[in-house]
DNA sequence: TGGTGATTTGGTGTATTTGCCAAGCGTTAA
DNA sequence: TTAACGCTTGGCAAATACACCAAATCACCA
């Protein structure tokens, strides 16, 4: 275990700690499907916007997202459409878990 | 934004969470490879053993991973194979920043 | 039964994350 | 220029995550 693998997974765990949170990754989705100003961003995870504005920039720091000013606006969009990849095995993890958990119950 | 996405988004955190840990990369990059005892992992990551305990115990609570004892010993085991993707897309991710910050110093 | 190796759990101090409020700042409209 | 709008930043308290030590548990062997 050298000093550059160990570099590599912290450079990988800050790009999935930036997506570690439930309105983070709400945000990904929809930016996924369209580039989306603050405003909106705060009306579809409906938190306070300083907050929103914080979550945003965590991800741009990341390297997740990108922003783009547009008047007295700012657009963000997704930099790596990738990004939703995370969203299938975090589904299949959340489903072979219901099923074993089924598989528990109906064998009682 | 209703109470079922919210409770999607939460779950899906929970799990993206678990992950977001550079030991914790690192036992399920190990792990993919194939099922260790816990005294292996603690050799690969190299820390305190009860800090790898803790560590296996959210990747389990989380359903990443899978553990199953074999005498004195505990093996874990990748429970989704897929959860490799994320590194894929973690990397996608480090290399675009970084190309951007290379055409930022080469515009110079 | 007593001892040893393998692992987990409890407790504690510290660092990080989160969410909200208030203040700041650039852009547009009047 | 002043006001309004859209967003970011600073600051703070509460919650959470982390790493280490010590103690407990559990399987196995003498």
């Amino acid at each position: 275990m050298n000093e550059k693998q160990r570099a590599m997974y912290e450079a990988r765990a800050r790009i999935v700690k930036a997506l570690a949170h439930p309105a983070r990754l709400m945000m990904v989705d929809e930016l996924a499907k369209q580039p989306l100003c603050v405003c909106d961003i705060r009306e579809l995870v409906g938190s306070d916007l300083s907050t929103v504005s914080k979550h945003l920039s965590i991800l741009k720091n990341a390297g997740i997202v990108e922003d783009e000013k547009r008047g007295s606006q700012v657009f963000y969009s997704l930099r790596c459409p990738c990004a939703v990849n995370f969203f299938s095995c975090a589904e299949k993890v959340l489903k072979t878990t219901a099923k074993d958990q089924m598989r528990l119950v109906s064998r009682k």
